[in-house]
Parts: C-alpha cells; structure tokens; sequence
DNA sequence: TGTACATCAGTGAACGCGCGTTCACTGATGTAC
DNA sequence: TGTACATCAGTGAACGCGCGTTCACTGATGTAC
C-alpha cells in the first residue's frame, strides 16, 4: 500500500544508509538487493520505486558513505595545521575500531580495490571520496606548496594502504604493527612539514 | 578423454596462471570458474580434477602471484640498499604500466579490500604475499632496528596505497600524482634511513 | 469541509540468467602380467 | 615386447540456488472539485 511522502524519504534514506554499511561492511557485489531491503524489512520489488538499478545505488551509497565520513573528521578543519589534532585525527583513522568497523568508516579504505572494476559513476563518487579525504589531511598537513600537496598524497595512500592491508591480513600481529608504524610515520613527517620544515630539514 | 600426467600437470599449472591473472584483473568474485576454464578453452567439469573447489584456487592462485611477483623484484635483495635500486623498485611497482596492468602486477594491490571478505586460507595467502612485498621492501629499507621495521611497513602502506587509489579514481591526473608523490615520498626517506640516519636526524 | 478519483509506495511472485558443483560418460594413458 | 584392464583427464548436461529486474496488484495518500 502506498505511504506519505516523508515515509517514501525516509525509505530511501534507509535504503541508503543500509546499503552503504553493508557495501563497506562486505563489499558490493556480494551485497543483494535483497540483502538490504531484507535488513529493513522491505521486499524487493520496492527498491526500484527508489533506484533506477543496483548501480545506481552504488555511486550514491559511496557518497552517503564519504558524507558521513567528513562531517566525523570535520572539526579537524577547524583549527588548522596542529599536532595534537593530527594525532587525534589519526588515533581515529588508523584505530583499531575502525579497522574492525568498515561498516562505519571510511569508504575508500573499504571499497578501494574492488571500485577499480566498477561503473564510471561509482568510480567518480569514489574519487570525490578521495578529494574530501584529501581535504581531511588538509588539516594535518596544509599549505598549497607542491611539497605539501605532495605529502597530503603520501599521507592518504600510507593512511588507506595501512588500513586496508591491516584488515585483509590474517595476522594480528602485523595488523596491529601497520597501524601503529603509518600513525608514527606520519606523525614523524607531518608536523616538520606544518611548522618546522625549514629549520630541521637540510636541502632536499 | 584421458591425458598424460606431463598434460594434466601442465593443465593444473595453466589453470592457475589464468586463474591468477583474470582474478588480479577483475577480482575474485566477478571471475567465475567457467570464466577461467572458458579462457583456456576447456570445459568446467574439468576444473575439479585439480581443486577442490573455486575457494581453494583463490588462495592457490594468490600463492602463484606472489611468486611471480617475488621473482621480478628477485633482483633488488641481491646488492643490498641503494639509492639507484630503491629507484628502479619504485619506478616499476608504482608506474603506469603496473598500475594499467594489475594482471601482471602485484596481488597485494590487487586484491587488498576483497580479501578481507575472503575465507582464512586466502587470507593466509595473502598474509603471506604482504611478508614477501616487505621482504622486497628490505631491498630499499634494510635494517634490523625497530625503526626501519616500522619504515618498511609505512613504504609497504603507501606503494600499495598509490597503486590501489591510482587505479581506483576516475580522475587520470590525480592517479599520476598519486605514484609520483609517493614515489618521491619514499625515496626522501629511505635512503637517509638506509645510510645516513644517524648523521641527518637529531633524536626520534 | 466532503467526496471521487488518480497516484504511487510497497508486495510478492515470476522472468531469464549465471553461479559453483556433481555426475555419467569417453577414450587415451598407465600398469600388471 | 605384447595384451588386458584399471585409471582418470576432460566432456557436456544437469542440479539447486541466488542474482537483478519486471510486473500485476493493494490500498493508503494526495488532489481536484
């Protein structure tokens, strides 16, 4: 039977929601339509009143995903460059909660081999994930140097990679190391570049 | 009909070759054993003569990559640490041609966020490619310390992270700038750590 | 404000399809004598 | 070395199943008068 306007909303942001977290949670092809409107209750058939394809929902499942994951590291961008926050922005990313919480994490560490075999639209929402997630470590490492822009790159692969490998190994040990060994590495060159990068470092 | 054991050894060693190259390429789930077996031009009953099932392949097959693997970069362990081979390791792993061409590449970037989908035994497969990728890795950063320990794992992230991201964006020029920042990331600190640690940096 | 009707959110069964796996079968290979 | 037979690599059809998507249907909601 046919509900109000704000019902049908809600639904589809439910169905968003939920199929954001289960993608994160278990990857995107092996999530069902089914899969999600089955975890809200729903049948089927109703997720076409909402979304032209599964497809469709990928690419904005993802953006849902990146939404949720700049406005937890927002106030990073508040104070600007500053060690104490780039160790709290980093205790987060590179955590232990959010290595066994993909569900609720960052999607690009979640998602980022299997996108390469996705759709453009899904590649392109993946990518303004990247962008934001750029404009987090913004907050860690700023200035619009090339060299800053530089380790704003390096910080998102080495922060992404240690995440994303932490989570495939099935070695606890090294899972544990990687995190700990990129949040230090990072907190190592971060800062002299923020604040003291001419002082300490010699020529290169 | 019946062939030699030479034949069928050789069909074993083909299935895993085609199997490892079509999962490094599309990844493990969208490849299915018709596909593999199809690619060989033989039919899917087949399949079960050499593996148990499609699962057991998965963790074979990541096995063979990272053998594969293992051997181009053979090389770099053998003169020890240097600048020029750290160089030419970076130039290969994190180039154009081994990010447009994860089929020949590295299954760690490949495979990285399905794996951890993936059953114990690939996991473990996997584990063990990450030990030789850091193995490799020993080649630019040697070192017995706790502190190179930690700066292979950091280069480990961030290479992989590169490929990982590089292939994944939508945005050609972001996935150039990605390998080159990380590339020149890397080689500004691993030679310091290799030989001029003690003399350049005060007291981290 | 009340009524008649169009709209459409959600249901549930069905569609064609490809999946991993099984199995009876084939005939060349390997082995025992 | 020659023969009889067991083995088993590979075939091709079939299995049950879950997939994404479609569709006729339902009845409450929204709208026009």
């Amino acid at each position: 039977m046919r509900r109000s306007r704000e019902d049908a909303a809600e639904t589809r942001r439910r169905i968003l929601e939920t199929a954001s977290r289960l993608f994160r949670a278990r990857g995107i092809t092996p999530v069902s339509v089914a899969d999600i409107m089955g975890a809200l209750g729903l049948t089927v058939g109703g997720f076409y009143r909402h979304f032209e394809s599964k497809e469709a929902l990928v690419a904005k499942a993802i953006e849902a995903a990146s939404d949720e994951t700049r406005s937890r590291y927002a106030k990073s961008r508040e104070g600007g460059a500053d060690t104490k926050l780039a160790s709290a922005l980093l205790d987060d990313y590179l955590s232990r909660g959010h290595r066994d919480h993909p569900e609720l994490g960052c999607p690009v560490a979640a998602l980022c081999s299997e996108v390469a075999h996705e759709s453009l639209p899904t590649r392109e929402a993946f990518t303004q994930a990247m962008h934001r997630l750029l404009e987090v470590i913004g907050g860690i490492v700023p200035g619009e140097t090339k060299d800053a822009r530089d380790r704003r790159l390096c910080t998102a692969a080495a922060i992404v990679g240690a995440v994303v490998l932490s989570r495939a190994t099935s070695d606890e040990a090294l899972a544990d190391e990687l995190l700990h060994a990129v949040r230090r590495g990072v907190l190592r060159d971060a800062p002299r570049v923020a604040r003291t990068a001419r002082t300490i470092r010699p020529s290169t």
